[in-house]
DNA sequence: AAGCAGTTGCGAATATTTCGCAACTAGCGT
DNA sequence: ACGCTAGTTGCGAAATATTCGCAACTGCTT
């Protein structure tokens, strides 16, 4: 019951396409609305895409999703429960590979100390190269 | 001379515009194509958006200017030459901050060791929270 | 001076995200 | 169980951002 929840504790009403947002999200793990959109349609064919968007703006709000910006286009969303690790994008072949955020750790450290910047590292994704392609 | 032929190294035509755009991507450091064509028109007001943004791409080609993602919306752009710092973007206040490469010098190694990533750390900005935000 | 190819301007086509508004419904109180 | 209220949805239109087609134009080479 605290699974049927989680949407009213965070105050909002549990929709059945509001659910359906999120349950896509985690099973996509990152996608772009339109591709939650996508997903959702396959079984409520009627969800429209303004509501697609004020739910991810919604449950970004409430903590439970988070976008970040992988490619050239728009945001890409994830659950809040994938964010531990960071997402490396080759310029080449445009795959998406993830990282755990340990690997950072340093990197962060570094800015908190000399700059007080207190850094997101999964929000935006770090470009490069994969190995495939530096070869 | 070398100055004047720094395009037409690069197998492009010298126009007008393409100096424009390339002066004000110097100019203003970072800059979106609105900006740049903002820019652009305080001097040449007839110059047309999509002038700039088929130059912004141009430029990129022969790796005068590249662009990085800093904000939420769109691409901004920076000279070439200003590709030797990441950007620290504060989620909140909305400023952008630059930091030295070599600060990132330790986590790009671990990337390229531990997964064969050859990272371009400018090409997306470094999302947090700045000094003054922190508090 | 003349021609070719690369460029520009302009408007229209796309794509993406937001907004207004009326209809609908989840959850509360009774 | 019933109805009320506020939060939500669907839909179409508006706002943005970016790309494209095409005809006119202009560097650059000869």
């Amino acid at each position: 019951m605290a699974e049927q929840h989680e949407l009213r504790d965070k105050g909002l009403r549990l929709t059945p396409q509001r659910e359906l947002v999120l349950a896509a999200v985690r099973e996509l793990g990152h996608a772009t609305p339109e591709e939650v959109a996508e997903k959702v349609r396959a079984t409520h064919p009627g969800i429209n895409l303004s509501t697609v968007y004020r739910n991810l703006e919604t449950l970004e709000n409430v903590g439970l999703v988070q976008h970040a910006h992988l490619g050239h286009g728009g945001a890409t969303y994830h659950a809040a429960e994938e964010l531990t690790h960071l997402h490396l994008v080759c310029g080449t072949c445009g795959s998406v590979g993830d990282a755990p955020i340990d690997v950072a750790a340093n990197f962060v450290q570094n800015l908190a100390d000399d700059y007080g910047f207190k850094t997101d590292v999964s929000h935006f994704a770090i470009y490069g190269l994969c190995a495939a392609c530096v070869k």
